[in-house]
DNA sequence: CGGTATCCTGTGGGATACTG
DNA sequence: CAGTATCCCACAGGATACCG
């Protein structure tokens, strides 16, 4: 694909093209909340509103679908007398938790190193 | 992107608003394929350029700078004839490389599942 | 309850041109 | 080479209203 001006440094970087792809999975503003709010188990559409800062219904609607056409999720509906829809992690979804857990990690350190360290930190 | 609490609906659970303060690490269309350009060593402002599909000068240099001011990464700067500046990782930028990578793997897993189940709906 | 349809806005990001 | 400035647009996402 794209030419590399690489000299001597380094080896081969990998295709980000692919990594792009994947992050997809996680695109949205929201996605990662909802993945994250399933893991303890199942849970219904108001429960994922109320779990989850102030998403709109429509957001919400959009990434559950999304997710449930990539596989991350499953929906099952119950047609009781009102209405109710569980939402629940495939196992391939779950495997998305360590990676979230992951970044939550790092995410954490960065703050703290911010904190600690009184260094050029340049604001937005 | 930006958060916005705009208006109080109700409990705030703790656990996702601090995973969305993380993903923030990592938000931007290009800043996981910046991350990951230079996960084999220090590479310069062009060379991003050329291997990060196209991305356009001013998004990479916002993203560089974001990633920068969240002690992601660090700028070299060198005042030679012709001016080259490299970017290299920090330790604590290169932790996110292996979130990165489970990301990956994941989404790797659910392209085949895809390709493999007979179920297989249609992608948006 | 569990959504969808419509409208509207903010902003991320592309293209181009220009600077040091 | 390494950016910055300007313009412009697409689209994610919020609010509201409405339907099954």
């Amino acid at each position: 694909m794209v030419l590399k001006l690489r000299k001597n440094r380094g080896p081969e970087p990998p295709q980000p093209c692919m990594l792009t792809e994947c992050m997809a999975v996680i695109s949205g503003a929201w996605a990662p909340n909802v993945i994250w709010s399933l893991r303890a188990g199942p849970r219904r559409f108001n429960e994922l509103r109320t779990d989850i800062p102030p998403i709109s219904a429509k957001v919400l609607s959009a990434r559950l679908s999304e997710l449930e056409a990539k596989g991350v999720l499953v929906r099952h509906v119950r047609r009781t007398s009102p209405p109710s829809t569980e939402y629940e992690l495939t196992p391939l979804g779950a495997e998305l938790l360590p990676a979230l857990d992951a970044i939550v990690q790092v995410g954490h350190r960065l703050k703290e190193r911010k904190l600690n360290s009184p260094e050029k930190q340049v604001a937005e």
